[in-house]
DNA sequence: ATCATAAATAACTATTTAGTTATATCAAGA
DNA sequence: TCTTGATATAACTAAATAGTTATTTATGAT
């Protein structure tokens, strides 16, 4: 255990900064954000930033990679390859819901970094590090499924992946103008329950033979 | 037909100073954006963009509203109501695909209003009216193809909207760092044209029957 | 205890930025 | 043709902003 009230302490004066960036980036993207903000919001100041980052841009990049590590580890704690395969993929539908609804700052400081063309993470070793074994899982999935005579064959991965993190992805990012453009408000508990459904029947049948789903229909 | 070479001609000035904010905005979100830059761009001045628009959020929101209008517009001319219910769906896959694919800039005029939380929209009368008779023709088109035995009967047309904008939507905002996850080149012409191909099928799959999609493999 | 080093703070600077003021110029109607 | 109002430009300003310099203070090694 570390000691708790040390007067100086690079390490947790480093994580408040980390922390106070995630929530000012995702806020205002990497443009609006403002150096100041941040520094107030970890009760440190600009220098410390400056000091152990050296510049917003770098710290933008640290940031950005911690939330995708934060989504990956949090995705390999699932333990799919134990479950059946139809079950396997609605758990897997229902963590990318959830981890988008319940961490919103990891779509906005993606949103961000796309708009800057990837710029910050283009050549991060740590970040392919951390993509390598992601498609893996599903493509196990996927062939679990199709030997057991319930998937379809020769389903891309990457295909599979994209679709199932752009049902729920889509959804929550656009929440706001898409509140107003189907005049319904898209975060009301029963709403964001029903998209869960619709997205968990969705991934059914884009993976599963018209037999499998004639099966389910009737059990 | 208007006077070309006119000295000064007020709309055609409104004009250019819209078209530049658009490609502006859309390079670098509303925070990221520069008046100089856009009137610049416009070869025109600040003073002329702060008269005609006020300022740079009202801009933000007509260049935003211009861009829905324009998507509205071009989908109303799909016509999908004279087409069999399968190949409606597939031209209105295709169209979301290629339109997203052919004006980048809408989708990160919607990125950026959505970080925003649509704060610059949610009172706009113009939107609301775009709105309306959006959904009509998904659910029109859903409704046909369930009378003719197609597709499942009972499906959600904002669900069915939002999954089609999607699965296009998505793959082309974070193509950046979707490239750099999937270690492939999202946008090569190959991995587009597989890409819709599959967004087509997709869809197929979510709306049909089990046997309308037995009856589609043996033909 | 003392000293060297790293951690922390505050005050500063050069630029950039959205928005304004002051001024000039065209073009249409009297 | 003269006047008036709208169109256009340039120069300006106050505030904000990323990044720095100067200075102080705590801490661990000796």
């Amino acid at each position: 255990m570390a000691a708790k009230k040390q007067l100086r302490d690079p390490e947790e004066t480093k994580r408040r900064i980390m922390a106070a960036a995630k929530v000012e980036f995702a806020k205002s993207g990497l443009g609006g954000a403002r150096v100041d903000v941040i520094a107030a919001r970890a009760k440190s100041n600009k220098r410390m930033m400056y000091h152990y980052f050296g510049n917003k841009e770098t710290l933008f990049r640290l940031v950005l990679e911690d939330a995708y590590a934060d989504f990956r580890e949090a995705e390999k704690a699932l333990e799919l390859d134990t479950e059946e395969p139809i079950a396997a993929l609605g758990k897997l539908v229902s963590f990318n819901w959830s981890y988008f609804l319940e961490n919103p700052e990891f779509i906005t400081l993606v949103n961000s970094e796309n708009l800057h063309k990837a710029k910050h993470i283009k050549s991060s070793k740590r970040m392919q590090e951390m993509s390598r074994n992601f498609v893996g899982r599903m493509q196990a999935l996927l062939d679990r499924g199709a030997a057991a005579n319930l998937f379809h064959k020769n389903l891309d991965a990457v295909q599979m992946q994209i679709s199932v993190a752009a049902i729920a992805y889509h959804y929550l990012t656009n929440r706001y103008t898409g509140s107003i453009v189907f005049e319904r408000d898209l975060m009301s508990a029963k709403a964001l329950k029903e998209r869960l459904a619709f997205n968990i029947e969705t991934v059914r049948r884009i993976v599963c033979t018209p037999e499998t789903l004639r099966k389910l229909e009737t059990e």
